[in-house]
DNA sequence: GCCAACGTTGGC
DNA sequence: GCCAACGTTGGC
């Protein structure tokens, strides 16, 4: 199967794109999604190889930092059954697990953070369910072309 | 901090 | 199954 490629979004007080940087083999676990949506993405349809954009949502501005790779496909979120953490939630059976995570590996930042405006402002760029009315997905799909498009942008001075 | 949009929950 | 209430997301 081709490689396909994603928009995965984090709050950069919680989980930034330097820590993924910084993280051992620079490799992380992405918990914590808890939206049925999303986890589906996680567990059936990123695989290994698969390009991923890294978003920083909740911040000034909001923007695509920088690129990752998946290295391992779904598996248990195990941060669920974690009465201490954050993102716990008792009805996720461990025989049965109820969400689920992919491993990330940094594979560059971008040369210059592409915002939300600048996102919405690049032509090609319309369709892109980040820039949706209403969008809140931290798991989406991005197309071949608007990855490509992203990418073209990104060398070009300004922002 | 505000609030629109969305997802989930639970009563009926 | 409907839908109101509630909680969360996330841009601004």
């Amino acid at each position: 199967m081709a490689r396909r490629y994603w928009l995965l979004k984090s709050e950069p007080t919680a989980f930034s794109f330097a820590d993924l940087a910084q993280a051992p083999d620079q490799t992380t676990h992405w918990d914590g999604v808890r939206n049925f949506q999303a986890r589906n993405l996680l567990r059936d349809e990123l695989k290994r190889g698969d390009r991923v954009f890294f978003y920083h949502s909740n911040c000034t501005p909001t923007a695509i930092v920088g690129i990752a790779e998946v290295v391992r496909e779904g598996y248990p979120d195990f941060t669920a059954w974690d009465p201490d953490d954050k993102h716990y939630d008792p009805k996720s059976d461990p025989d049965n697990p109820t969400w689920y995570m992919v491993d990330i590996r940094c594979v560059r930042p971008l040369r210059r953070r592409l915002s939300l405006d600048e996102l919405r402002a690049t032509p090609g760029l319309e369709e892109m369910v980040l820039l949706r009315k209403g969008s809140r997905l931290s798991v989406q799909p991005v197309t071949a072309a608007e990855w490509q498009r992203i990418l073209a942008r990104e060398k070009q001075p300004g922002g």
